[in-house]
DNA sequence: GCAAAAGTGTTGACTATACACCCATGC
DNA sequence: GCATGGGTGTATAGTCAACACTTTTGC
């Protein structure tokens, strides 16, 4: 519903509605924004300079204003906390809204949860004033405030899942990466090792998932082969799905 | 975040909140009510009684009250409409938040839409009012009322999606049910004929996606060898998936 | 030459699909 | 008997994982 006037079912606002009528909600957004570097997963976190969670890390996030929609407001806050100058190319996940009454301790904040896909790590950017904010592994990103912690795990499930079935992988790539890289950043989400020829049939057998920049090559490591450059192809799903492998037995 | 207080990115409140002092945000949940039926997807709509979009089909939903969660308001929401005693063990699908800021016309309000999925099918229920509720065919369920035609699509996308690689199923049939009627639900939902010992095969290959109710048997359409009838398992995740045919050419 | 990273080839095991076929029931 | 829906068997094509091998670079 939007707003349901004169619905029996919940007997509010039966003739018109009071704006004011109810506790108002805040409704913020929270970002999750991660990226892989040197092979690890790293997360955005801002260190709080106020209670609740004085000292502790969270992730970054901030109201969603009148005229915004949750989407804008995400993005203006993911440029903000980056410093970037553009991220309107950058890759916007939409995770869940959660709404627990008690979720934030001072009043009634709704937050609308998104998970960002940077590829080239900006460096930190100084924060703000009181706060910093630092990019720090996945792993050791230790307790969050609020249920941030829950919100970066559900992060995390969301693009391990999504890089499976479909094509989101080259958003953690700058745009002209090699199979290697790419198959990095599945390994580093996933925490898996993939074999290396089998990836890459998967890859290039997948029509639109990546298109070869012609006649281009880089070195990755200072030493071997360089390898071809690809760019993003317009695909968005993957027929068929990169299945990660099983963790255990299955029929 | 969550009242991102003494952030400086944002330059709100920075010494304290004063919960009144930006135009207030409605939150409310829309539901997407799904059943099969005798074959036929189909959707629960009511009815607007005022304006805007009065004599239009809406999916239900309602205000999220001051100590809840979405979850508890669509449960509540769920069971008002449709007169069900006990929706506690019915599957709530938080699917996404809709928060363009013209989304309707009277206010702001920032819905989060649930996918809903029932077994039974109760019949229509008294509405309330003004307002009645229908069960309509998905096919046929015309324009709805504000962005609500988007959220039933999302709805019929996520069920379609979660069919393949979760035991979302037997939430569409009752406790005991047959092999031919969970086969019905992926045909139903996904609108393609499935090759039915395949189909069995796959199921009965997953541990934990139905187990036998021992001895127990069932008479279909009246005619027909009695089918064996099937519990849900206690597995959630379907390894591996139960993928819908490709419509068409991949590699 | 050697190590390192990219890229190619091959093989055997597994899986899926498309059928044909049998069983039990109502009319 | 026959129509209808449940249930079983099977052969073929296809796919995938594992691993051996070649290529190109820096040192």
């Amino acid at each position: 519903m939007t707003a349901p006037v004169g619905r029996a079912s919940n007997g509010h606002a039966p003739g018109g509605y009071d704006k004011h009528a109810y506790e108002p909600f805040a409704v913020t957004v929270d970002l999750a924004v991660l990226t892989v570097r040197d092979g690890v997963l790293q997360v955005l976190l801002v260190e709080r300079g106020h209670e609740p969670y004085a000292g502790h890390w969270a992730l970054p996030g901030g109201f969603v204003l009148p005229h915004e929609s949750a989407e804008t407001a995400a993005r203006r806050e993911l440029a903000e906390e980056t410093g970037l100058k553009d991220v309107s190319e950058l890759h916007l996940e939409q995770l869940r809204t959660y709404s627990e009454p008690d979720r934030d301790p001072r009043m009634r904040v709704v937050s609308v949860a998104f998970a960002a896909l940077l590829p080239h790590p900006p460096e930190p950017h100084g924060g703000g004033d009181a706060v910093q904010a630092r990019w720090l592994p996945y792993d050791t990103a230790g307790p969050l405030a609020f249920d941030h912690d829950r919100i970066l795990a559900d992060a995390h499930e969301r693009v391990g899942a999504k890089l499976e079935y479909t094509c989101l992988a080259p958003s953690f790539c700058p745009p002209e990466f090699t199979l290697g890289e790419l198959q990095q950043v599945y390994e580093t989400v996933w925490g898996t090792p993939l074999d290396r020829p089998n990836f890459r049939r998967k890859v290039l057998a997948t029509p639109g998932f990546v298109e070869p920049v012609p006649g281009a090559a880089r070195l990755t490591g200072g030493r071997g082969k360089p390898a071809a450059l690809y760019r993003a192809g317009g695909a968005t799903t993957l027929h068929p799905p990169l299945l990660r492998p099983t963790p255990e037995g299955r029929s």
